[in-house]
DNA sequence: AGACAAACCTGTCTGC
DNA sequence: TGCAGACAGGTTTGTC
């Protein structure tokens, strides 16, 4: 489900949640990917605190706490949702998380596939904690330019969708984003890292920007199951260029070619054999 | 190095 | 109406 853009909505729409101060921790006794929530750590991390801000790496969020030594870092996978709520809310099925709040709300995390991640890393130690130790730079605010494109395509004979794709060079494009950037940048997804021109480095860079900015002006795509903090859709899937489009014509103006949906790298790719031409 | 498949899960949709 | 199978926005691990 999420992406960069989402995970960025949630992010902002969590701001009711900061200053509160955590009176409670409760978790859920399922595992989700790899490891069951570290309650106690958590508690221990978080109770009797204030929460002092959400910070986002790549699809990751991380939570504050003044004067605390931990931060709480969240990883939405596939179905998680982070939600805000008055603690009289019902719960909905699948909640692996209620952090009970002053001011009688909660912030839950809820998640049916259970793929994603929750775990507690040392403040100001964050790029050593495993999940973000190999994340790359961040693509909405970190430096993400022609030149810097330039230099790690270089060393990369991966095709430009797994190039994307992997975390480790930049942090937060998905599946839909990088169909939709290189839909935007008419880059092949199979053109191989290194044979992309310094120029065409720079057009990659430019749609990653576009691409994201407009998502995030949208509040994000929902597909079926993304929703913000306050439980509010995104309106980008009525944007989106290429992604699920398979058979339908391209969008491009000048162009008449048709999309077309390939597999790569286990996942749907659409693209324009058209105008995305090589 | 890099491509692929499988694994972790549940829910939803399609076709028979 | 029911049921099997495919598929889903992510990440990690193992194999070739």
């Amino acid at each position: 489900m999420p992406e960069l853009p989402e995970v960025e909505t949630v992010r902002r729409t969590l701001a009711p949640v900061i200053g509160r101060r955590i009176e409670s921790v409760w978790a859920s006794r399922q595992k989700l990917r790899e490891r069951l929530i570290p309650r106690a750590r958590l508690a221990r991390a978080s109770t009797g605190a204030r929460i002092e801000g959400i910070r986002r790496w790549g699809k990751y969020l991380l939570v504050d706490f003044i004067d605390r030594p931990a931060v709480m870092v969240v990883h939405l996978g596939m179905t998680g949702r982070l939600r805000v709520h008055a603690n009289s809310d019902a719960r909905v099925d699948h909640t692996h998380l209620v952090m009970g709040l002053s001011g009688r709300s909660e912030l839950r995390y809820s998640d049916p596939r259970r793929f994603g991640h929750i775990s507690v890393a040392e403040r100001g130690r964050e790029q050593e904690h495993p999940p973000l130790s190999v994340l790359g730079i961040d693509a909405l605010t970190g430096t993400v330019d022609g030149a810097m494109l330039h230099e790690h395509t270089r060393r990369s004979r991966r095709m430009m969708k797994a190039f994307l794709l992997d975390q480790s060079v930049v942090a937060g494009l998905g599946n839909i984003y990088v169909c939709e950037v290189l839909w935007r940048a008419r880059v092949r997804p199979t053109l191989r890292a290194h044979r992309l021109s310094r120029r065409r480095c720079g057009s990659v860079a430019d749609a990653i920007g576009a691409v994201l900015d407009n998502a995030l002006d949208r509040g994000g795509t929902s597909l079926r199951d993304f929703v913000a903090a306050d439980g509010a859709k995104g309106e980008n899937s009525h944007y989106l260029r290429v992604y699920d489009r398979e058979g339908s014509g391209c969008l491009r103006r000048t162009c008449a070619g048709e999309i077309r949906r390939t597999l790569l790298q286990g996942r749907a790719t659409f693209y324009c054999p058209t105008c995305q031409s090589h």
